[in-house]
DNA sequence: GTTAATGCAAAGCATTTGCACACGT
DNA sequence: ACGTGTGCAAATGCTTTGCATTAAC
């Protein structure tokens, strides 16, 4: 998937909206650190973006990029992603999409499909649950890892 | 899925296998932490298991619960699991099978089902993957969540 | 001006590492 | 006996919390 910053320039009118409808200030951290999320596609840890985000904004704090994640989790701006690993990753992209998992680096990449959308699923055991929706994990070896 | 005291015989087996092929010990440790994640359906954390095992063998150390999992999944014994906590998780289902989400409470329920399996997907844009496989991770509210 | 966010420092979990001793084969 | 595993303690990495200050509306 190529980079848009089209999107970027979505998420981020899309944060304006809710802090506005939830009556919270757009900080300037707010901003930064959903725009260096909206500008990468490899999910990032918080520590990754604190990285990121400290090259325009010097003074920002660690603690900072992780409330400002937790509020952008909770306004429904970014998600956070499964994976394997022993820290919280993060994905702008809260759209339905499913993904791609390289059985090598276990690098995760978003595939937004309608055709994956519209699958039937067989009946199947649900054990219960209230059923409202599915996403789909292709595993395969990437790119980069079959050389 | 009810819990079926052959699945941990079997995963025992196991164990003794691996080990053997591989000239490892089989310890009295690897025994207790693998027989206590098979016990379970929950997909339990190191930490979580170290409590488990210890009521069974008080002086084991919380390292060398680490360290075990981390030689189960090696041995290919144990897996992690894809989740969304900054918390390794375990589960001794390595056989191929999808996932039951709990879009509330974030639980994950281990889901076999051959018809699943069978599904076949339309063409989609794999980013140049050499794809082998696919699980599907079906979300909805579980049964304790509904209340 | 009011309300909420930020930065700092410290604490709290999760995980890993180094080293001496103990155990499985 | 040999080689590897275990336990302990300390270190490291990721995340959260309390409190005084600052910034957005």
């Amino acid at each position: 998937m190529k980079f848009q910053p089209a999107f970027k320039d979505n998420k981020i009118k899309h944060l304006e909206e809710c802090c506005r409808k939830e009556g919270l200030p757009v900080t300037i951290q707010r901003r930064l650190v959903l725009e260096a999320l909206a500008e990468r596609t490899d999910h990032p840890s918080a520590d990754q973006l604190f990285e990121a985000v400290r090259d325009r904004l010097p003074g920002i704090s660690r603690t900072t990029v992780y409330r400002v994640l937790e509020t952008l989790e909770e306004l429904g701006v970014v998600q956070r992603i499964n994976h394997q690993e022993a820290r919280v990753r993060f994905d702008a992209e809260t759209r339905h999409h499913h993904h791609l998992l390289c059985t090598r680096c276990h690098k995760v990449v978003d595939l937004r499909d309608p055709e994956l959308d519209k699958l039937n699923l067989p009946p199947f055991n649900n054990e219960g649950f209230a059923v409202s929706g599915f996403t789909i994990t292709v595993s395969g070896i990437c790119p980069a890892c079959r050389d």
